[in-house]
DNA sequence: TCATGTGAAGCAGTTCACAGCG
DNA sequence: CGCTGTGAACTGCTTCACATGA
């Protein structure tokens, strides 16, 4: 069975904030460490303090989905987890493929993260002929042209972009037409979501930039 | 002459938000792709409808900064690039290290966008000793234990972390000692920001489950 | 008693609408 | 006239403070 996770309290899960969704993520990661450590029960306060969150954020964040605490005693741990990974859709199994195999894409095919129980990436795509028909890790490397029936015969819902800037357009309407759902997109051009293909834009460059900004001057030559 | 980027309207650097900071890079980026093309002039509405931005978000943005544009007319491309350049810092070059030569840390040394003028990889670490003696690209692999004398020796002023969950506090606070002023983790844990050293947590993890989160169950098994 | 869950307050970010200027 | 630059309105996010209930 696979309960609805909206249904619990009639919640339209596209009105939830994303960065509420990132946050969900944080504490999901900072309760598999508790439990590791054997902890069975944790208040909002313990968990801001260890993980450096806030912790009127975190009950107001968990108070969208339902009741998951005890008043006077805080959450359990065990419980928190697996209701969080319900909410966030882990405990399906999503098949993912990658377009573009170069420095990144061949990295995120043998990324450990994206190939636990919840994400399994199943195939990757490229361009260049002398990349195709290998192995990166367990993944197999189809042709670029081969895309639309790689993601039929794999059944993936979910892609990841990796390639260059003005490939990327092409790639992404390719991926949409196909029937992916979700697309992690890396190349540096912000691709528009739609309603049935939701996008992320992860340019990294952003984010080394970002730091940059707020460097003194003096740090670089 | 390095003048100062806050000077001109004296403005605090630190209190200009990130998300303004983040959409001043994908400016720049769509006024890279302008400048290609050969476009002198645009408006904040042509750049809005052409790269899926807001029109009035781009001029408050650019408007913290000073005014760089014309009335009736728009902004000059070349001009609005260079300014936002150097606003970003850009027409510095800053030495990076990264630690932790994985998967994502080696597609890093020689991901192009970490490699042009104003970032540049000096060097990365690793506690494998397999690992070490090597280049990787045009990046030399040295020792962990090495990691202040590399900071030393390289003049690096940013680190990029992409070792695992539990190493990276240790290393977090090896890179601050050493004098590292901005450092890039995409380790799956919140390390906090320091008055000295400036720290954006970027777990790729994250983002995957973001999309999971607002996919219907069906897309998955 | 103690920590959750929550309205209300406060703050930040975005959009609107138009005055100002080339 | 057209587009920038900007106060004012609005929307959304975060923090506060306390009523609620184990």
């Amino acid at each position: 069975m696979r309960a609805s996770r909206a249904a619990a309290g009639g919640l339209r899960l596209e009105l939830v904030s994303v960065l509420t969704v990132n946050r969900l993520s944080v504490y999901l990661r900072s309760l598999r460490a508790l439990e590791a450590r054997g902890v069975r029960s944790v208040s909002s306060h313990q968990l801001a303090e260890e993980f450096n969150l806030s912790a009127s954020q975190i009950r107001k964040d968990l108070a969208q989905f339902g009741e998951f605490g005890v008043r006077g005693v805080g959450y359990g741990v065990a419980e928190l987890a697996a209701k969080i990974s319900h909410l966030l859709g882990l405990d399906l199994s999503r098949r993912v493929v990658i377009v573009g195999m170069g420095n990144l894409g061949t990295a995120l095919a043998r990324y450990p993260s994206f190939n636990a129980e919840s994400f399994l990436v199943v195939a990757g795509v490229d361009s260049d002929p002398g990349k195709t028909g290998r192995k990166v890790g367990r993944v197999p490397v189809h042709s670029r042209r081969d895309l639309a029936r790689v993601i039929a015969e794999s059944g993936a819902t979910m892609a990841i972009l990796a390639v260059p800037a003005d490939a990327a357009p092409a790639a992404h309407a390719e991926l949409a037409a196909a029937g992916i759902r979700a697309v992690l997109n890396f190349a540096p051009v912000s691709l528009p979501s739609t309603r049935t293909c939701r996008v992320k834009n992860l340019d990294l460059r952003v984010h080394l930039e970002e730091l940059a900004f707020f460097l003194e001057d003096g740090d670089g030559s």
